[in-house]
DNA sequence: AGCTGACGGAACGGAACGTCTCGTCGACCC
DNA sequence: GGGTCGACGAGACGTTCCGTTCCGTCAGCT
């Protein structure tokens, strides 16, 4: 006769639970989130309704878990590194595009973002799971890139990551003009600018011709 | 006998109108808006649910349009022009940080933000009417600053005006760190750092001690 | 004076919500 | 191997809110 109302995860069943996973990130895709139901999901994987509620407190908790479990989370997320601090950022940000240009990802990385302004509980396991581990891997890469020269040494590194995602998310979440390639590149290349040790004249990176201002990277912006 | 479903705005009823936007503001900074219910609205302002239904098409665009004629918008949003870029942007990124540290309009943004991940017609008119104009003002503000040659010439300024907004809404919107104006302040010194001119050895703006890493604007970071 | 159409109010069917109650079934304990 | 426990699938339940439809009233126009 306790409290009587803590389910026992040691008898919790591993089939329904992958099922209802499964069935959420699929009718993600099919209806949107918007009109995805707590008891599609149960009807989809073939479930009663209450061993959802049983185990998770919200569609938006049921959403993360299946984008977490379908994304494979928790995976290697630190960056390359060639020693050249703009080539592997440059990587990041196409890659962050990509992703996010892709439907499988944007959509439930969009009604995330958008639940997280409503459920601050979600919104700290959704950032702490998904996000930080990017941001933090960024960091790790440039305070290497600070050691070695290539970014200034008074840098505030969690700013120095926002300046490079920041504007990234600002246009896709606004969709204020499109999210491209080039416009990760610019931005690599501003933000290394802002970034870079405060220049002894002419001693930015070697300085090959050309290398500053890549061939099509200009012209990412154009509302 | 037309097509019968074209209400007349010469008919419609001012002061129900009113009493709707108002029960709107009023009823979101109370409840939040994940608990807004059009009845809600209908019976605080003393109106038929049909009166809301037939001049917006839904919770969304009541509350957007209840937000803009609260935040007084349309009024003037460019920018003061002292000659020093760093000082405007400053001024501007400061306001940015305190009004969405204000509740009530962290609140209608963030509802407003959320929605329009799920809603494209809402989100061109909240994008539109709300964010555009101060977007398009800072631009404004940078060319002129880079006709002044405190930016570069090549710099795409679309990019430049997403640079400095970009990490604010990140940080705002994703929550990874306090949102302070101190952030805001390292923001401007980090962008202008990528957007000024090339620096001919040491040219950087007159380069008064002090005046590029101000007091205690460092320390903006920190996850 | 007669129309027209927006109004406040209320009732409606429908969709999901989250809770609750069944009977079943598998895992563990004596 | 019989008994206990608790998660399970199924689905009924009351509730809330949706968006629509009807009604009688009322103000402005012709």
């Amino acid at each position: 006769m306790r409290d009587a109302k803590t389910p026992d995860p040691a008898r919790r069943n591993e089939r329904s639970r992958e099922a209802i996973l499964n069935a959420a990130v699929e009718l993600v895709g099919e209806v949107g989130y918007a009109r995805l139901t707590v008891e599609a999901i149960a009807a989809r994987a073939g479930v009663g309704k209450q061993t959802i509620y049983r185990w998770w407190s919200s569609k938006g908790a049921v959403v993360l878990d299946a984008f977490i479990a379908w994304s494979g989370a928790g995976g290697d997320t630190s960056l390359p590194d060639t020693g050249d601090i703009e080539k592997d950022l440059r990587a990041v940000l196409r890659a962050t595009v990509a992703e996010l240009r892709e439907p499988r990802f944007d959509l439930p990385s969009r009604a995330l973002t958008a639940e997280s302004q409503m459920d601050p509980e979600l919104a700290k396991q959704f950032v702490d799971a998904v996000l930080r581990p990017h941001l933090e891997a960024t960091k790790e890469r440039l305070r290497g890139a600070q050691k070695a020269g290539q970014v200034a040494k008074g840098i505030d590194l969690d700013v120095a990551v926002e300046l490079l995602f920041g504007p990234l998310y600002h246009r896709w979440l606004l969709r204020t003009a499109p999210l491209t390639e080039a416009y990760a590149d610019t931005v690599v290349d501003y933000a290394l600018r802002a970034l870079g040790p405060s220049e002894p004249a002419g001693a930015r990176t070697p300085n090959a011709p050309g290398k500053r201002a890549p061939k099509g990277a200009r012209k990412g912006g154009a509302a």
